[in-house]
DNA sequence: TGACCTCAACCGTGATCACAGTTTACGGTA
DNA sequence: TACCGTAAACTGTGATCACGGTTGAGGTCA
């Protein structure tokens, strides 16, 4: 424990493993890992000046919940989606959030929609500069969502919702980071401003309708690229392979 | 390395953590942990022989999807539910599952109504009996569950719904081994008669409808015993302590 | 008899070593 | 120049030791 504190933090009242998962959780939404790429456990570890040990606590978390694989080699990488993985993820994306949508537009509170607005104003204004930090636009948009689908006031809903964002933060936002063009159109502004007056004005069918077109929206703009590998998989196969049997 | 094969297995093509992940799943899921139980990563290294190494990992992803927690003592427990944790669990259920019930019964093969039917029968045989087995009964029920939503065709929905039985099985099932007469009640019978049934007419609006009666009178069944701790949890705390910010 | 202190046992965490398997790069050969 | 085999470097995995902290039991003193 000796290898703690360099930058002269207060540091750890956590453990390391902590906060090397929530560095990678970051890093992994945010899009900062590229699809497909090596994670390296002792890399990782230099990186992030601890031993592997914490390391692998984080990555084996992950990999818990499909946020990275093993390959067969056992090395681990960021999970390159396919198609079909990507479909079925918006498909369960349309349903967990559009319910915590529309609870939320049922079940806010003023502080709740306070705040909303502010995460719809500073995103709107990121993306409204003449550069865009790609980096700080994504942050309000996740911090956006995740206000709504916190307002629904469902605590066990939201690790769910972090599950999925996890999968598909990598292709989503490494994507749009890549091409700031994309982060112009107009479909977010439409789609966000009528989530915002659909949860001010309590219309749950409303909220849950607009967040279904912003996901949509995000979705086709990813398949247009056509980067998805086209996906071997008839989704009836195993989902994690520790499931129960029969 | 040298503590494996003790008992002449070919053993191991997968790691040592994995076997403990997935035991220590099987514990949970058939409800043979009591909730509130200390789990010690040492002790549960001897009994499955091998070093605390294994079970660190299997441990800390279980932690990871909640289906064990750590004291701020850190301490490793069997989660104890909130009656509102419980409530929330049982609402997400009722979505979820419901959704993969309905797409079963839309797109279930042949081969999946034949199965379902027959972990249905198979279920109703050991309820039926003088003497029935609360593990096998519990066993049955969950194959059959489990094969109505492999049914759905979406491959990405299994791990959440199976991280939503890791946080429920417990409850449960730690409280069905213990009152057998429970597995008597008529309600599972029709339910699971109605869920079969719509799902053989490709009626989903039925299949989600019956799955939910038959959530719901467990839920209720549960409640009644009472057992549960009030929970002083509004719904709207941290759900995970580690997500996005803001 | 009751409260307090002390020490031993045990807890999770981090670091490190050992090992087997894979990948990669280099040098020799055809 | 193209190919192939070998050796070094690196991969994840398991076991073990060291450490700070908590817990609980035993004994002592008021």
């Amino acid at each position: 424990m000796h290898a703690s504190g360099a930058a002269g933090e207060p540091a750890a009242a956590t453990t390391a493993a902590l906060r090397v998962h929530a560095r990678l959780r970051e890093l992994l939404m945010a899009g900062m890992l590229e699809p497909g790429q090596k994670v390296s456990l002792r890399t990782v570890a230099g990186m992030l000046d601890v031993s592997v040990q914490p390391v692998r606590e984080a990555v084996s978390r992950l990999v818990a919940d499909r946020a990275l694989v093993v390959m067969p080699n056992r090395a681990v990488r960021v999970p390159l989606l396919t198609l079909a993985q990507f479909r079925e993820l918006t498909a369960i994306r349309l349903v967990v959030e559009g319910y915590a949508a529309g609870e939320a537009a049922l079940r806010r509170t003023g502080a709740d929609l306070a705040a909303i607005r502010r995460h719809d104003a500073a995103f709107r204004r990121e993306r409204a500069k003449a550069r865009p930090d790609a980096a700080r636009a994504i942050a309000h948009n996740q911090a956006l969502h995740f206000t709504v689908y916190r307002a629904a006031g469902i605590a066990e809903l939201l690790p769910i919702i972090e599950g999925l964002w996890l999968r598909i933060g990598p292709v989503l936002n490494f994507d749009l980071r890549g091409d700031l063009a994309k982060l112009r159109m107009a479909k977010w502004e439409r789609c966000h401003a009528q989530l915002v007056e659909a949860i001010a004005c309590g219309d749950a069918r409303g909220a849950r309708k607009a967040l279904a077109r912003d996901i949509v929206g995000a979705a086709k703009r990813i398949e247009a690229r056509g980067i998805l590998p086209p996906g071997d998989h008839d989704g009836k196969s195993r989902g994690n392979g520790h499931g129960p049997g029969h």
